[in-house]
DNA sequence: CCATCTTCCTTCGAAATCGAAGATAAAGCG
DNA sequence: CGCTTTATCTTCGATTTCGAAGGAAGATGG
């Protein structure tokens, strides 16, 4: 549609640019000690970006013992981000500006076994609504992109073999979005999209286990700062075989796999069994703040079973945190089910210096996530 | 000891000489290609290379459709690594020139429970040994390295909590090998060494989990083509609690971890419960070769095991390749079980273009890994 | 054998980057 | 207030890197 315009940058334009999107750095002196340029070069580059305009100064910052920097900011009429959340019932929605500042952002009701084109279409004319009501005049649109509920490769944008999705196996979503807007577009894992956003509001732990507890159960894996994708499936935990008296068969066609146990569909079944009727994974939370006992018990349960998957990974991958999201975050027996298993069982190397805490990148985490991968293809 | 000197290279000529010794370039056109810089700036500091002595053309390479290129080596005069890797009983040393090529690999008993200045005092000697013996006259030494059957922190390089290693304990193995030698040293667990050495044998795969089955159970991890090592601690997957009908207690007092049934240790507790005598892990090895069924169905228990903690693995990481190596890695009934437990209960998506394979890399793997490791200490 | 294509490598002027020195602006302190 | 210290930012000549053009050396194919 709008804005086929390339973001005019240059050679290390680009890396001071996306340094700045991303609050590594906010001053000129920054910006040299973090991109490892020299200072002279930066000032450069930094002039040349505000004479184009992406980059704005807005007066002095707080002095740290000389000279007070002159702190820098990414121009909000740099451009615009179209992003949203793809759930099973519901989407969130948002613009956000260059540095990943959401300018508005809305849940609305959505559903995803309506198809691929379908979704797609409305998801369009949703980021229509928005940049009509809050997109701010002449400012382009410079990418867009999506989380999905499901595995996406990562090289053709297509999602595979998702267990949620109906008639969206092997589809390419990026292509289709790609057709719509001439722009960058990125389709990603939601679970992946949270990791990417509350490894923002991580600084200093380059190594991070996400855990998306909601319908399903997801993991977006932070390595080195950065998202692992693995051939495109990497995270999956959700198919690993628990420990349980009972036997339960999963969708899979396996026996026993934690998302049969733990998952907050799963809860919302076995409450069902017990007469009591929820519609949504938030509801089961609701109970549990209720003070009821099934509910409580079942949530404990839940994590205790992915406390000790956690207990394998955080073995082997020894991160510096796991993050506990999604709807079910909020349950206070789940993560205290989810510690105490972990500590219990880990060895004392890996839980040293371990954190386990919830979210806290806030209910826009993922969209945070896909503006800060979409900025990074926008400025490839 | 000998050879404070430092190498004599600045700027990008490092990258350069580099890529030459690691084998991704060896020729001033696929430096170009492979390092990212302009084909001049590459003829530039390939000229001033040679004319240090550090790289040497050796005479025309076959044609690709064009000019043959005029392929370069890393001068056998630019320097010497002495690497080794210390087993509990056994150890490897060996020396390197700069591009990781062995000049000599020897075996030598040894015992690491005599304590660790005795020990590191004894590979010194064992170094000093091969130097005289092997090393060309005026080839400084470079670097010195070594791998440790236990848990390195990366930043220190002390040993932490070895469970085999008395005496080591928070002892500075680079600090102690630092002073003897004025040069670049490194210190890694042994099972982080094999990993980064078989990598060089596999390119093209970016994700690799390596096994090490001997007597004990180590695994390092590649990912994104570099080791990763977390906090430290990073690959350990012996203490996972495995399915099993009966109980035993492992060293770390947790019940049922993977070590207790799967380690080459156990194995040779189990066949003497059987009055069957073995020495090495390696004996093991030999008995399954002789058809001996009580082995082979030991192994192929252990191998079960090691698979099925690998599924998790394998979900979560989804790498490219699973290679196994160590002392055990050599009894068929072993990789034929991790292959079949990973390939029936991982999810497809996961399994789809899985490779699962002995090494590659030969016994001097793991030196070869120091070799590598050690190059990016000299060149930093 | 000769023209043409491909690949490899070098030459040389233009552009980017560096780094040392200095200018600017504030904090800390007697 | 003036002096020193610290930090930020700019100026300018030296160095490095780039990239387009061309030369060198072999493959390919009539």
């Amino acid at each position: 549609m709008s804005g086929k315009e390339r973001l005019p940058v240059r050679g290390a334009q680009g890396d001071l640019l996306r340094l700045v999107a991303t609050g590594h750095a906010e001053s000129r002196a920054q910006l040299a000690r973090v991109s490892g340029l020299a200072a002279s070069s930066v000032s450069l580059r930094v002039e040349e970006l505000i004479d184009t305009g992406l980059l704005v100064e807005e007066g002095p910052g707080t002095s740290s013992g000389g000279r007070r920097p002159r702190k820098l900011r990414v121009s909000p009429a740099a451009g615009l981000l179209a992003v949203a959340d793809l759930g099973a019932h519901h989407a969130r929605l948002g613009l956000l500006d260059l540095s990943g500042v959401p300018l508005v952002v809305e849940e609305r009701a959505c559903d995803i076994a309506l198809g691929p084109e379908a979704t797609l279409d409305w998801m369009a004319s949703a980021f229509d609504d928005l940049l009509l009501a809050h997109g701010p005049a002449g400012v382009p649109l410079r990418g867009v992109g999506t989380g999905i509920p499901g595995p996406v490769d990562p090289g053709s944008g297509r999602v595979v073999s998702p267990s949620r999705m109906p008639g969206w196996n092997n589809f390419p979503v990026a292509e289709y979005l790609g057709a719509h807007y001439d722009l960058p577009v990125l389709v990603e894992n939601d679970a992946n999209l949270l990791a990417v956003g509350e490894a923002r509001s991580w600084p200093g732990f380059d190594n991070l286990m996400v855990l998306k507890a909601g319908s399903g159960i997801g993991c977006g894996v932070i390595v080195d700062g950065r998202l692992h994708r693995g051939r495109g499936a990497a995270g999956d935990i959700s198919h690993v075989r628990v420990r349980t008296d009972s036997s339960t068969m999963c969708s899979c066609g396996h026996p026993d796999c934690l998302e049969a146990y733990a998952s907050g569909a799963a809860l919302m079944d076995a409450l069902s069994g017990l007469g009591i009727a929820t519609r949504r994974p938030a509801d089961v939370v609701a109970l549990v703040e209720d003070g009821v006992p099934e509910a409580t018990a079942l949530v404990r349960n839940a994590g205790r079973l992915i406390g000790e998957v956690l207990t394998v990974l955080v073995n082997f991958l020894n991160p510096d945190a796991i993050v506990v999201g999604g709807s079910l975050s909020t349950a206070e027996p789940l993560i205290s089910a989810i510690r105490a298993a972990v500590y219990e069982r880990c060895l004392p190397l890996a839980t040293r210096d371990l954190e386990i805490a919830v979210t806290r990148g806030g209910p826009d985490a993922a969209l945070l996530g896909a503006g800060s991968l979409l900025l990074d293809a926008v400025l490839s």
